[in-house]
DNA sequence: GCGACAG
DNA sequence: ATCTTGTCGC
């Protein structure tokens, strides 16, 4: 996957200072394409996922980026690298310490993945730049985000059956993501786009990944792999 | 001012 | 994110 030159994507300038790192979120925001409808899961070919382990001791990281054929579920494609956390954990602020090293591990890729599945927010975010945004305006390709846990916004109560969602509503009305029931007794899941994507479409998508497990199976397989490298080199 | 706060 | 024991359910 070819993230830098034909891809029409940002390039990213990684900050080293929280200012300089408001600046740079709010450049990428500016560019999100929030109005496309995007790809439908009929239109997707491959879809892939990314998620970042960190170990407990000392700075090592791993990045895992995986290929689905989005009309099997089959894996097609994985990509690992290890790498070192160069910015802090910071709520808000998530894009800067996860994305260098994901950043590299998409451009690994030999095949060219059609939509980007992250692990977090997109739009549904303090200053509506979460990972999902910055990752689909890096690469200029459709990228949602799918969260575990809440962040800033609320939303009232999610029927029980597979499928059932409640909006997410900023203070000024404005809908910026969807809780979003995957499984039946599990905890909703939280879905927001980050670009080129409708909400619509980006939980059409989570359904049909989350097929059998709360979480999709991008999420899942690319979380197993970062782990896996990671407990191996860490020891 | 204080607490809350994706991963 | 990561650490960590037992426990409940398919």
């Amino acid at each position: 996957m070819d993230t830098h030159s034909s891809g029409g994507g940002e390039r990213a300038a990684w900050p080293r200072s929280a200012d300089e790192a408001l600046a740079e979120q709010e450049r990428l925001r500016a560019l999100a394409d929030l109005t496309s409808p995007g790809p439908a899961p009929g239109n997707v070919r491959l879809v892939a996922g990314v998620d970042v382990s960190y170990a407990t001791q000392g700075d090592a990281l791993v990045a895992a980026a995986v290929v689905l054929d989005a009309a099997t579920l089959e894996t097609v494609e994985v990509s690992v690298v290890e790498g070192t956390v160069t910015f802090p954990y910071v709520p808000g602020l998530l894009a800067f310490r996860e994305l260098p090293s994901v950043i590299t591990a998409l451009e690994k890729l030999t095949c060219s993945p059609d939509l980007l599945v992250c692990d977090g927010y997109g739009i549904a975010h303090p200053r509506r730049a979460g990972l999902a945004v910055h990752l689909g305006v890096l690469t200029a390709l459709p990228c949602f985000g799918v969260a575990k846990t809440p962040f800033v916004f609320g939303h009232d109560n999610v029927g029980e059956e597979r499928g059932a969602a409640a909006p997410l509503t900023s203070d000024d009305g404005e809908v910026v993501g969807r809780a979003l029931r995957t499984q039946r007794g599990v905890k909703p899941v939280f879905v927001s786009v980050g670009h080129a994507i409708s909400l619509d479409h980006a939980c059409a998508h989570t359904l049909q990944l989350a097929f059998r497990y709360r979480l999709p199976e991008t999420t899942r397989r690319a979380d197993h792999l970062s782990r896996e490298r990671l407990r191996a080199i860490t020891r």
